[in-house]
DNA sequence: TTATAAGCGAGACGGTACGTCGAGTCTTCTT
DNA sequence: AAGAAGACTCGACGTACCGTCTCGCTTATAA
């Protein structure tokens, strides 16, 4: 059960949390200022932890991506089947997407994480390699092209869940049952 | 054949291909001012086609609107059983999304087309209605589920094809491959 | 008559009267921001027209160098005595010091005017060397000696006027009476 | 032979020779970190002996204050006749002034010293007036007005002496000569 | 010899000014 | 008459310094 083992310095967080709740707001245009404002803190601090804009999405970017980490983590999916663990991917991931969902419509640079796309990628390659290696999964495609695929599923689950009002485990299911089965009828 | 019905100011046109390629070559960070040089144009002239920046990109997302309208129209999906009208729309949309694929990256605020997403989902829309009374569709989701589905993965396509340097076709193929049939191997 | 021969920016010239009110109203340490309300301007403005406070303080160095090198040409000190030259020197600087004696106060930076003290104090030194030339003026000080304590009594009369409130034309006379007879009774 | 009474903090002396120091060589500009760490002192600590700068700047004006009182007490003026008291005085203040010559560009405060002024201006003004009423200096000025001359006359010469480079002894002698004798040649 | 207090260094913090830059408005000059 | 040039206001960004504060550490005195 990894539950935050590093303290990290709690005027950092309080930081990120304005941060996310401003950006969810307000959208990503929101100012600095306001971000300090909603932390309870001076414009001079937040520079002090996150030097200009782009760090403090950057941040973001860290916070997210350690907190999808840990609920993969905690969806413990190297024991389920891959169907199960998924599910559990998508639904942790829908669970921090909640938080970070305006995330997706930043500024996509691609040194947004040089080894972060990879640390929350590679859990979810292994999983897929192992459909595969399984038989349960199809062979005919790239693990990479399933894999961005995947991701895309994700993303618009997240939206659907944020926006189209759909909750959570119904949007999950969805995705699930389409990336595994497709839409088509079988035979 | 809908050939670009409308003239259009032949500006307008200039500067709507100078802030595609600018955006895209830049990012959507880009001013004003790079986008009216690189039309050769002075920055007035931009502001007096598009009064602010949300005009111009709401500008350009009528632009790639209307470009995929008419590949739409060109794919003549409504003769055509639906997994080859699927994968029309794919190649269409992706064809559209090397040009305005930065769009994708952009604040997406939801009055970015009151009509607009209703203009390009609703052929989406029918023919996957289409499928789902034709029984090649599944009917255990929401059609509205199906077009968000397929929307998040259109626009993975068109990531696919950019910058993992899958070819168009290809991305296009796996794209319907998955959304039809899944990535689970049939028992 | 030199009548301000060029006429200059008008809003370069609202910005130094301003920036001369507030200097010598609030001191130096006024903010730019106050400069450019009380040009009725807005900040970028005033750092379009002077790129730094620096630059600010500089123009100001100019204006008043013009000032006074109007008021020196004015003087048409070459065809009087020398008394008399000085006499109208000095009265030519306290008007221009008014108006501009906070400068006294400014961080003395040598680069202030490489040409600058140079084109106002040559005026004077020439008239001091006429002086001593034909006699009127000692020689066994230097007259750049002679120069350094002249503009430090002009200093302290712009200082008496304005402040101790003795009229500019009985600040100007006793600077004249103290600088050429000094302050000892003849035996 | 008043060899500084009260021994004052250490600490203080330390950080207003400091001070001295870092604003001469770099200007009224420096920031306070900058004095601190010239006297290998924690800036909390600087802050504690003078809680903002203009109470440097205070304590330095008091510093200088003081030293010009000794050295006035150390002249002797009245016991010796007043060219030889002006110029006792003279030297004294340059010696000061060697030190502290860059309080003379610091804003000017009134309140710099209430009693300050006084306290350093009380004996001259009466070693002015004693000569004039031994009939040794003119009467047809105010020893107020002597007074502020001969002050602008003595800042002059700490300049001559600091920046070009004529000896102290030279400069006070030029002060004395033109203040007692002026510049003009006896008929 | 140990405990306690005072002074110090380090440094976070809020605030404010500076200087930069882009957005959007408007005026003027040209063609 | 429409477009190009460009000055202007506004406001955000990022930097730097000031003055305030708290935290440990050291040292010197007191028990």
């Amino acid at each position: 059960m990894t539950r935050r083992p590093e303290p990290h310095d709690p005027t950092a967080e309080r930081l990120l949390d304005a941060a996310a709740q401003v950006f969810t707001e307000r959208g990503g245009t929101a100012g600095m200022a306001e971000v300090a404002a909603a932390a309870g803190v001076g414009r001079a601090t937040l520079y002090r932890y996150f030097p200009n804009r782009a760090a403090l999405l950057r941040g973001l970017v860290h916070a997210a991506s350690e907190e999808v980490e840990r609920r993969i983590a905690d969806a413990d999916i190297d024991n389920v089947d891959v169907r199960e663990g998924l599910s559990r991917l998508c639904r942790g991931f829908m669970a921090a997407g909640s938080r970070y969902g305006f995330l997706a419509a930043v500024e996509d640079q691609p040194e947004k994480g040089p080894d972060l796309h990879r640390r929350l990628g590679d859990p979810v390659r292994a999983l897929l390699e192992r459909g595969v290696a399984e038989g349960v999964l199809r062979d005919d495609l790239p693990v990479e092209t399933l894999f961005a695929l995947f991701t895309g599923l994700l993303t618009q689950a997240v939206r659907l869940a944020a926006r189209d009002g759909l909750g959570p485990e119904r949007a999950a299911a969805a995705v699930i049952a389409l990336f595994l089965d497709g839409a088509a009828l079988r035979g």
